[in-house]
DNA sequence: GCCAACGTTGGC
DNA sequence: GCCAACGTTGGC
């Protein structure tokens, strides 16, 4: 089983909407980018994940959530009216994935990303840490999963 | 295939 | 809102 990082702006999506949602699944749609996008469709079933809160004012790893669905094409590439519409992709050869992925738990606080900086002797090698990261999903070794979720 | 211009991410 | 860092696009 492998662990992963997934990044989300808490104002367009939150811990506490995927808690909200039906079944506690979303659908994580949107994702626009080719590193992103293999990640995720290296994604298997009961793999584990960090919810990270991006883009706001305490960013950091807010809570956990597991795959339910492994890599399908994202609907909304296909939708016109859609904001991540991507004219270039064709129904019979879908450029963009997504995964299911289930809320398990919120972490009892957040452990943000200035914290995990000051680990980051610790952290060797994580990814959320390199030199201008913008990557929304990303690996997680089971040493670096392990050793942050004592942080908690 | 190069690279300038442009767009996006995301911390601050 | 700024801007550094990176990805993508498209002319040549």
């Amino acid at each position: 089983m492998a662990y992963w990082l997934m990044k989300s702006e808490p104002d367009s999506f939150s811990i506490d909407d995927l808690q909200r949602r039906p079944k506690k699944i979303e659908a994580w749609d949107g994702v626009r980018n080719y590193q992103a996008r293999n990640f995720m469709r290296q994604m298997k079933l009961g793999d584990q994940a960090f919810f990270y809160h991006s883009s706001c004012e305490v960013p950091g790893i807010v809570g956990l959530m597991k795959v339910t669905a492994e890599a399908y094409p994202d609907p909304t590439q296909f939708e016109p009216k859609h904001h991540h519409y991507d004219p270039a992709s064709k129904p019979e050869e879908p450029r963009w994935s997504l995964v299911d992925m289930k809320f398990e738990r919120k972490l009892k606080r957040v452990i943000t990303l200035t914290e995990l900086r000051e680990h980051e002797s610790k952290l060797s090698n994580f990814r959320l840490l390199a030199r201008g990261t913008r990557l929304s999903v990303l690996p997680v070794t089971p040493a670096q999963w392990d050793y942050i979720l004592k942080l908690e």
